[in-house]
DNA sequence: GTTCCGCATGAATCGATAG
DNA sequence: ACTATCGATTCATGCGGAA
């Protein structure tokens, strides 16, 4: 299998308009919030947020494959002691676009920023928000499932005749139901609420999150060989976690120095040896 | 110290106009959510939410003190394959009204209704809404602070195999870390997403939120002896904690069962002997 | 007094079936 | 085509009775 990185240097809308029509299976980015990260993007206004996104969004809309994602990793910042509404906003503005607002993903920040202030509490959740051209679109739910609660071990270590024959009872705790699926099951979906921590272990820059949050959503709508797509690459978390899951991916990026760095880290072709229990494959 | 609880039977919006400007130190309520309950409260459609609900609103900003806090535990439904949007729309009809939006709570449900879908995972969290008339409004912090050592020493003890499995499977990050910061310091303060179960009520009893959510926000926003005002009393939840917790409080209720059933469980009032260490009390 | 286990019950959501 | 109802699915928690 030979999986290839396309890092361009530039402007996302400019580079945008290079990439073909429903060719990419997710996009995951996390793109300038307002008023942050002044440097790079000169710092968009809460106001002007909503105009400034829109034709990026529109692109993303064309390059999405019908059946793909775009998860959106974004949260609005206090402006004068008001939670800003630019993110609100957006989502009403995206749908009038053509977006279906799928979902809306917390991510709880255990170890957030510190801080003290007389009005609030640190703030230690992020929002990531789904969006989704049609209904359908492809999600593979097994890949990410987490270990089962304690209570099932207890619960259901020893279970006696009469509970697995308590399918004929129809007392409808719904545990009686098909209680012989639970006998073989270790692990439960997980919720729309995820848990990490902010730790970016990266050598030495500070990525905008850490690499357990591209890995979930990777893993959970994209299979390997599949193409993921940062529009606002940063430091490269997104395409080097798509490159080591062997999906495809494309990143751009304005600022030359990380453009730079994250050339240096990627090969722009891998070759992969065929396997059939591949890691990070569906098949 | 005497203790006062009005309760009212009535259409929300109606009795609101009985209640005279700036008398309420906290509002905390959680109305019928768009398109649920509609055996009880009829069963509002989200496109109609938002004009349903502004006239109320309109009122609550009255009531309140200027010192005062709105909490608002909501969250939209899926229709369609998509969230509803109509809270978005609230919140930003509210701004327009006069309200701040001051912040949003994550209420992280940790037993959260089950169930599987192809496109979806389980939903594990709501909205908590702060709005606020000032900039500068009442927030006793410490109240809240959650004592570290004997938090974590519980929390080590009690904490489950697939806890630390789900929560460190990530990089060695921190689990055995930070215990020695936990041991050594004593209460910190909490951020905005608060940890708690439903409650399942095994009883005939069921209330929408577990006592401990009001109970958080009473005393967050509130000291022993001010008023706190539910609209969409429902079980009275908010009112009974904030009897124990001796504040006044307003509950409004259109269902005649559910009023008198508060009723019974609440004296309209009730004398405390000053206590030099009142439990509940910021002395 | 503990610990253990049976059980009911959730502000759910989708797809199929019925009017 | 469009809405209304129903069945199937799923997991964590607290209560209450038993060991």
């Amino acid at each position: 299998m030979e999986i290839k990185h396309d890092l361009y240097l530039g402007d996302c809308e400019e580079v945008l308009k290079k990439i073909p029509d429903n060719s990419v299976d997710l996009v995951f980015t996390s793109p300038p919030y307002a008023d942050q990260r002044k440097n790079t993007y000169g710092g968009i206004l809460p106001d002007d947020y909503v105009d400034w996104f829109l034709p990026k969004t529109e692109h993303m809309l064309r390059v999405l494959k019908p059946t793909g994602t775009f998860v959106l990793n974004i949260k609005e910042k206090v402006v004068k002691c008001e939670r800003s509404t630019y993110i609100l906003e957006l989502i009403l503005a995206m749908r009038k676009q053509g977006w279906l607002w799928t979902e809306e993903f917390i991510w709880h920040k255990k170890n957030c920023y510190p801080g003290k202030w007389p009005n609030r509490f640190r703030d230690a959740w992020e929002r990531l928000l789904q969006f989704n051209k049609n209904k359908k679109f492809n999600m593979y739910q097994e890949e990410v499932m987490v270990p089962m609660g304690d209570w099932a071990k207890i619960r259901l270590k020893n279970l006696s005749e009469t509970d697995k024959i308590r399918d004929e009872s129809k007392v409808g705790s719904g545990f009686g139901k098909n209680i012989s699926n639970w006998l073989t099951r270790d692990k439960a979906y997980p919720t729309n609420v995820l848990h990490l921590a902010t730790e970016c272990n990266n050598k030495n820059h500070s990525a905008a999150f850490p690499e357990d949050l591209p890995e979930w959503f990777i893993k959970l709508f994209t299979k390997a060989g599949d193409t993921v797509l940062d529009p606002f690459m940063g430091s490269g978390t997104t395409n080097i976690v798509a490159n080591r899951m062997r999906r495809n991916s494309i990143g751009i990026e304005i600022l030359s120095e990380y453009y730079e760095q994250v050339k240096s880290e990627i090969s722009p072709v891998e070759l992969y040896l065929f396997e059939s229990k591949d890691k990070y494959g569906h098949n």
